[in-house]
DNA sequence: GTTGACTTTGCCCTTAGGGTAAGCTGTACA
DNA sequence: TGTACAGCTTACCCTAAGGGCAAAGTCAAC
């Protein structure tokens, strides 16, 4: 039997993680004296501190670890693989959400050691007041969390195009996204994906037409937010109110365009004098 | 002025996440009613904000953040250049540990799919009892942190091997490390690294020989902290106890075998009978 | 028997906010 | 002008994975 401080030399892990891996039930001694408290742990439970510290390398959180750890035997292996390929999984998106930010990075020092501040785009962003005219729109609106937006704009394009080609339907313009929460919520948005066509099938609704607040982007979606922002702004300053969902319309298809820099998009805001 | 709910929309903030700026001095509001005690924003603070959410997607801390913009307006520009450099090259070690975290787990994910236990390797490491001879070496011995340990092996190892060189020395062993740090600590290890030579010249010592359990590891280092737990539990097992710092010999150069399977290192727990 | 090393529990601390409650304020509508 | 309701305030507790410290009890060697 080893105390808590040989045991923790020999996995090289701290007196104090062993403690609290005990509390959220990951390892127990094997034995503890009942007068002193003092616990004693066996050179057996080596290979699951090692295999506990694996785990950990590959980003599982200590809950998953329990998760595994608790596993029968005979399902073991299968959903330990498959818990691994799953992890690998969100690694790897994890890795790609870097390459992205690496992208941004360099791009804004390059700007930066030409002279050029970094927010100074900001002051480009140019917003029209105009009157749209209203349209007939095929549609379908989807509670759609933040991490499923690259994935869900594919997919559900995907259905609308499918459905105008099958159906063959008029389109009247490029597709378009209205986004229907009010706030931005991580946890779902209400979001409506839409194409203009000219037929008044099933699955087609009227967008009224009105006064906008409108700006076009020119170049990558990751200024988006900024887009709003001005937008709002502009709102604000001029004395209007918002009075429905704001949307985009993607004037450049994204699978068409060479680079990011080559993408268009308009974003409106229905709006009234206040 | 907005109000807090209103810039909050404006800027796709919470207004919790305001207030909390507030508190940590990121970014207060223009003005405060002392009698209400509720913030307003003005709309000029926009792009304040949406430049410290830019530097939060790049990973920096709230603190960094502050420090930037506490920056003064002729120094601004190149501070803030360099350290985006600074938290580039972090990211792009980031990706570089996952990369390799990925890499592992492909080779687990793959030996697990062929049916080999995750932790089998480890039933697979072998100590022996084996009597070294004292050495002569030349070394250079230092505090490096977890971090530094890529970096440092080719660096020291470097310039020992160019006083070889330039001193014409007669080398009669492989390089080595040595820790001196009974535990391992994450902020700085005691660490020697060494090359056995034939002269006892200036910057050598001796390296006693005697007892030792040995351990001889074929493959990536990432098994190496494994080799130690099992080095340890056998020590413990036989009735040993350990005397001296262990050491790890480089039997072959990592610049010179093509993969991690071919490189062989060996690890030397020097002991005594308890 | 003593000393020093080791262990115990308990408490507070970390990041970047989220959630909730109780109470106060602003504004739109009747 | 009254009222309802949305919005705002502060205050308190919570997160993951432990680190640091203190007071008190325990172990092993000399």
């Amino acid at each position: 039997m080893l105390s808590i401080g040989e045991f923790s030399k020999i996995c090289e892990v701290s007196t104090k993680t062993l403690r609290y891996y005990e509390e959220v039930g990951l390892i127990h001694p094997d034995e503890i004296n009942l007068e002193t408290g003092y616990r004693y742990y066996s050179i057996k439970q080596l290979k699951k501190m090692l295999f506990i510290n694996r785990l950990k390398s590959y980003h599982f959180s200590l809950e998953e670890i329990r998760a595994i750890l608790e596993l029968e035997e005979d399902q073991s292996e299968e959903k330990l693989c498959s818990a691994l390929h799953r992890k690998r999984r969100e690694i790897q998106e994890k890795l790609h959400a870097l390459e992205y930010t690496l992208n941004q990075m360099s791009n804004d020092i390059l700007s930066l050691e030409k002279g050029i501040p970094m927010m100074s785009y900001l002051d480009k962003i140019e917003v029209q007041l105009v009157e749209t005219q209203p349209m007939n729109i095929l549609y379908m609106r989807e509670m759609l969390s933040s991490d499923d937006y690259a994935a869900g704009y594919g997919k559900y394009f995907g259905r609308l195009y499918e459905k105008i080609a099958k159906e063959k339907l008029t389109m009247l313009g490029t597709p378009m996204t209205i986004y229907h929460s009010a706030e931005y919520n991580p946890a779902g948005n209400d979001t409506e994906f839409a194409i203009p066509i000219k037929e008044p099938v099933k699955g087609t609704r009227d967008l009224p037409g009105g006064l906008c607040a409108k700006s076009v982007l020119k170049g990558s979606y990751s200024e988006l937010t900024s887009v709003y922002a001005k937008l709002r702004e502009w709102v604000e300053n001029e004395g209007y109110a918002s009075v429905k969902s704001p949307y985009e319309v993607y004037v450049t298809d994204p699978n068409q365009t060479a680079g990011p820099e080559e993408m268009v998009t308009e974003v409106y805001f229905p709006i009234k004098k206040k």
